[in-house]
DNA sequence: TAAATAAATTGACGATGGTCAAATCGAACA
DNA sequence: TGTTCGATTTGACCATCGTCAATTTATTTA
């Protein structure tokens, strides 16, 4: 399972590479140096499960390198994955700032490094820097807001939109900055964990992929998309977006 | 459209019979004082709008009276409603703790007294009283957990077994405390926003509705309920949920 | 009370998308 | 290289649910 504070990586806190882009940037020295000693690092291998829905919470988790998915499954194994968790960003923190056990599972989707601060040494920041509660609040009110416009998005657009929109929003945040043209984009999921990005199936999926790529809309080549004109994916669900 | 501080109902914070069910009940006496001079209350009628999707944050609403319906609609008109908030809820804090412009619209569904407390004022109030953030970090994360349930409950589960879902959910929150036996329970909605809540047409609705009528899961008088035995609901999305 | 307006229901129809099974592809490995 | 296992695709089928139109039922207004 996973193994502890290997040689390789940042070793602390202060040194942390993604530290920056984490909520953790308020903090002072003295913070770090709590948050460094409340700190342990843990590794998993690809389908490493880190938490369990209905597990307790553990604490906070900063990913430093590697992918997780965040994952909801029902009694009868119908299962969406709501979120990808990539380096800088932290996890499980709805459930500690909750108060709630795990409502979700997390599992490694790459090899995944990622640190564990345990819960009391993340109360005590949130208790002392009320700048860092600050920016969890904006952080979990925004991720409501998207939660909200896939409730509505689920609710009205079509396998193929949503699809189109799973694109767009994944070429933006994993793939080269580019508005327009040609684009060429490497998809971080099995066919499998797209569809259930988007509340699918695989076999709808792949009927989806298939037809689009009829229409000149993409090609896919395994897990390799190539878009010749990244605009006709934003007319696939906005479809009344007149010139 | 609507009135200013009306001579009914409580004059300030003070005296305000909700206060204790709203996040303010962590506020001081002089908080208390700010929260009060920040604050205009106004008045709705049914249909009439609190604000608009994009409009720009105005604060943090409170309301005292009455039921507000905050509804998303994309593009093409089609909407979800995604909350019923009462007394004792507060209204817009998601784009005010996000930084964001509204990204749903809010409208009252009954003649509704509500407290607007502007921006300014609630700031304040957060940078002061960390407490106060940590209480909207709790309510914003569960609400988070909520929005991610009804995301897999939308992709996985049938009309009929979300509207049994939805009727438990507004059982319990506005309903006679009964774990089981027979149950009577008014409607707060109308079909179509029955419809909007779990995300299909009021045609659907009528019609699972009639089903769950001739299998004797519930009978429908207007907006009134009756259901037999509340088990036979939880059943109904819960299929393996076994003896 | 009658007329007008809105809400809810019903019918008919079809498209979307889910299910199950089989076939194909592809990567890992002996 | 051949084998094996899993991922992906395809085919066939049909249930669910959305759409549109018409009707019935409530509710409001004159």
């Amino acid at each position: 399972m996973a193994d502890q504070n290997p040689d390789q990586g940042s070793l602390n806190c202060f040194t942390c590479q993604t530290r920056d882009r984490t909520e953790w940037c308020v903090l002072d020295d003295a913070e770090l140096e709590l948050l460094n000693k409340g700190r342990v690092t843990k590794e998993y291998l690809p389908g490493e499960v880190i938490f369990h829905e209905g597990d307790s919470c553990r604490g906070v988790f900063c990913l430093e390198t590697g992918m997780v998915g965040v994952r909801k499954t029902d009694a009868d194994g119908n299962s969406v994955l709501l979120y990808l968790v990539t380096p800088g960003d932290t996890l499980g923190y709805r459930a500690m700032l909750a108060g709630e056990d795990y409502r979700a599972s997390a599992e490694a989707l790459e090899p995944t490094r990622i640190c564990v601060i345990d819960v009391p040494t993340v109360r005590s920041l949130l208790g002392h820097n009320p700048a860092l509660g600050l920016r969890y609040l904006k952080r979990v009110s925004m991720s409501l807001g998207n939660a909200e416009e896939k409730i509505l998005h689920n609710a009205t657009l079509s396998v193929r939109a949503r699809f189109a929109h799973l694109l767009l929003v994944l070429i933006d945040k994993y793939g080269e900055k580019s508005t327009n043209g040609p684009t060429e984009f490497e998809l971080p999921l099995s066919r499998h964990d797209l569809a259930s990005m988007i509340g699918t199936t695989p076999e709808s999926m792949s009927r989806t992929i298939k037809k689009m790529e009829s229409d000149g809309v993409a090609r896919f080549t395994g897990r390799t998309v190539h878009i010749p004109e990244i605009e006709t994916l934003v007319q696939e669900f906005e479809p009344d977006h007149f010139v």
